[in-house]
DNA sequence: GATGAATGAGTTTTCATTCAT
DNA sequence: CATGAATGAAAACTCATTCAT
């Protein structure tokens, strides 16, 4: 890429400093880490960051398109893919946990700082939000409709219960502990999938 | 009474500057919110914050405990019911869904700002909430041993299902919304005991 | 004494308030030391201490008034005494040297905290030290005239050097040291003395 | 070079808010002057002050390592003079006189101030001042095993008595006085001398 | 491209003092 | 006599950002 000189770190400047933002943010919150701080833990200097970044919010924008995009393309190859929809479904649900806890990292720091985004940054990615929601939804309806899955809830809350359990990941998820990311996905999207028998 | 001058709004200055900066808190989130915020929307000087508060970190321990005091009350009351265990387990799963939603400012508070808690009080939160969560594993467990619930899902993925859902309510529950707290609680519970159904 | 009720600790609240002030103080110096502090350590509300005092700076005039009252009156008794000239400048830098260790507390404060007297309260201040100071000079100068101290030195740095060497104490003198305070004293004593042998 | 912007005043901006503050520590005392005060006295914002400076105490830090080289640096150089002890002893008594004249602002802030150090710099001052006050007590003992000295003072209380006149001088002596520094040097080493003689 | 000195508005907190009760 | 809630001004310090070099 050009204009990415290397400190000598083995990484272009400014995916470094987006690693460090990205470890420190999850760390100890976004309004908790200074511009300095990332700066000093990058190995580079105030200067540096600006250059490639226009604001200190821009780090954290950044953070959330790759959350986002991230996201967004894997539900996509999950909820076309030739199969029943209960595959599918099962899939994209044990797929999100694996991914989020591949980023826990991004997803912590999306979670926990979405509610101070500026007004139009946050429509936008509202918008992002809700139409990966409904794509999500659309798989649970789909199957209400066939009479794979009970109707006794709304399919809204339905997603809404199995994210919550994405978004909760950051709270008690451990590289340590006992569960590898896919036995956690495999139960979580169980749990999903036994919730909605008919 | 001490404490309990009013300084023309009906309250006891201690009561209105928690009842504000709770609302602030919700709203912008804690480190957004400056105490120069809090007592001029609650009508006082600063001194007159720490007066009675210690510090602005004091505030936020305030709503930890009332929410922490507030949830355990619940769940020993349900969890000692003298019922069979399903209708513990449900009524419990669904008081807790019912009172965040009713002190959804405060839930929000807890789940988002629990990571900037100095290490010693932070302590004292996880073992409470420990407390709280391996009290409901006890429930899961119960109706696992007796065979009512099945045994697919290890009980603390199972209630880190549950609670991902009411940690999620903040992000999406809205006052003026189609559901009514009872009814969310409601499909949230029926949810969770559909999952556990052997 | 009137109007002033005992608090339970078998000492007047006036003489509690301004021995407790007094030591904390010298501990921590006069800025240092919060109002709060004083009252808390001597088991009073701000009410009571403003009862009886003005302000703060009441409490380190009353300390000054106290130090300079001791010094003067017993720099009389000895200055005055019927005794040779060498005999009295001997006893009078002896002395000063005792009370200047039995009330270390209060000369600390008075020595460190001279600096932030208000102007017409330090005016009146200085005289006292002046007319102190003399004193002390016109025997010194008393027994150059008579020719049994040496006239080498100006009087006036003959009483700057002992008068340093008082004003030091409280930088090194531990109650708990090798020396008691009439064993320091007589080796002061000794050592102006012997500078000033012809 | 770093650090040597010209506001205008012909100074790099970290001499200049040294000198600025050394100038009104002395003055007032180091708890009586805001850094406000300091920068405003320096013409500069608060931000560059805490851009060279980690704290106001640094500043103070500062000061005080400035004295404590110096005086050391001076001893050590007339300490290891060829001459006799006497010589010697006489010469470090009078430099310690001058020199603290010399810089008479920066020990009034030494004096004053060292009671309010934080507990790890104020060890390491508390060693450098002992090393000090050792090697002046090591020529006063040098000086006694050699005859040439009296015994009859502890080599330690000779020490605080000349460093007492030291201490002293910041309470005392004006610039536009009658002596000049190495008069009253002359006449303090002169009075310990005497004092010494057998 | 990159530096780092400097800004200036902002932060939380402290504290001597007052005054209605 | 005494209380303690409340004030208001000032304190030290932080930090995202800019800009001359």
């Amino acid at each position: 890429m050009a204009g990415t000189k290397d400190g000598g770190s083995g990484k272009p400047v400014a995916q470094r400093l987006l690693a460090t933002a990205t470890r420190l943010f999850a760390e100890r919150g976004y309004d908790r880490t200074s511009v300095q701080e990332i700066v000093e833990a990058a190995g580079v200097t105030k200067g540096a960051l600006y250059h490639y970044f226009g604001s200190k919010d821009d780090l954290l924008h950044e953070v959330y398109g790759r959350v986002l995009r991230l996201q967004q393309e894997r539900l996509d190859h999950f909820a076309r893919a030739d199969a029943p929809v209960e595959r599918r479904l099962r899939d994209a649900a044990a797929d999100v946990v694996v991914t989020t806890i591949e980023n826990l990292d991004d997803t912590k720091i999306f979670f926990r700082s979405m509610h101070h985004l500026a007004p139009e940054k946050d429509k936008q990615v509202r918008a992002e939000r809700r139409r990966y929601h409904e794509q999500f939804r659309a798989l649970v309806e789909e199957g209400q409709r066939a009479g794979v899955f009970s109707s006794a809830t709304p399919a809204d809350l339905v997603v809404d219960y199995h994210f919550g359990s994405v978004h909760h990941l950051g709270t008690w998820y451990r590289e340590d502990g006992p569960l590898a990311p896919q036995e956690v996905a495999d139960h979580l999207a169980d749990l999903l999938l036994r919730a909605l028998r008919p």
